[in-house]
DNA sequence: AAAATAGATTAAAATGATTCTAAACTGTTG
DNA sequence: CAACAGTTTAGAATCATTTTAATCTATTTT
């Protein structure tokens, strides 16, 4: 899906962010692309080096995209480490965690049961359901 | 459940743990009680200074929880955020996380309605499931 | 179209959790 | 008791992330 910078200018504005020449090349590198994928900070600074000459300010990155996740176009995935796992894929799905290869891989929602949660707790609502399944290597 | 001190002494040796002066106080602070609990190292360390009056070094704190996590004694939660979370409660089960109290809170096996991946890697393995129920309050 | 302003970017410093280091200490074994 | 391996410790180091405060830029106002 190529999708030329004039729209990623219009998701920009729409969403009340300035289309900087910085969030535009980041928009480039996250959404013009046929496939999600996951990365962490440290991911996406190389991937932005690597995709474009300009350099971007490492606060200016956690800066977008702790802005895009809280505009819903990342998802943030919680993973038992010290660094935060980003998701491109925001639609509603759960995850296995490769332990070896510290590498995430999506399940998708026909992979996983429907998950009932029976117990509430008062003044509280649920805002979100996450399976992580941990994968190990198999030596049996 | 008042244990004494010769069973956590007997626990750590037979797990191939010296039993020092701080590992018991830890296993005191931790497991000397009739409810499990959800703590962080910060946690863990304020409990301690509250429960006993030796000092133990922080240092010693991180040592004897990854320690007692690698045994089973313990379980890292994994949780949108830069800290660790730990459960003295080991057998499976899964979580609420109360985002505005940054809570944990237990769910039993019966609150969860059993989960079926239907998805496979090859050469890997199912090693955990985990299920993280986030929850939000409820100003409807 | 220039001036004003609110928002964004930046390098560098600060923070905070966690890990490492290397010296002193202690439980265990012979 | 001596010797050794495992532990504890304070403090330094590390690493991801956030803050700071100055500079810059997109948008709005004039």
């Amino acid at each position: 899906v190529m999708t030329s910078s004039i729209e990623y200018i219009n998701k920009l504005r729409n969403s009340g962010l300035r289309p900087t020449k910085q969030r535009i090349k980041i928009c480039e590198v996250l959404f013009n692309k046929e496939v999600t994928f996951h990365f962490t900070i440290n991911d996406l600074v190389k991937k932005i080096e690597k995709e474009s000459n300009e350099k971007i300010s490492l606060a200016t990155v956690y800066n977008t995209v702790h802005a895009f996740e809280k505009k819903g176009y990342l998802k943030e995935i919680p993973i038992d480490s010290n660094q935060s796992y980003f998701d491109t894929n925001t639609s509603d799905h759960h995850h296995f965690f490769d332990i070896s290869e510290n590498k995430l891989i999506d399940l998708e929602d026909k992979d996983v049961s429907p998950i009932q949660i029976q117990k509430s707790i008062p003044g509280k609502k649920i805002k979100s359901i996450e399976v992580l399944v941990k994968l190990d290597t198999d030596n049996q």
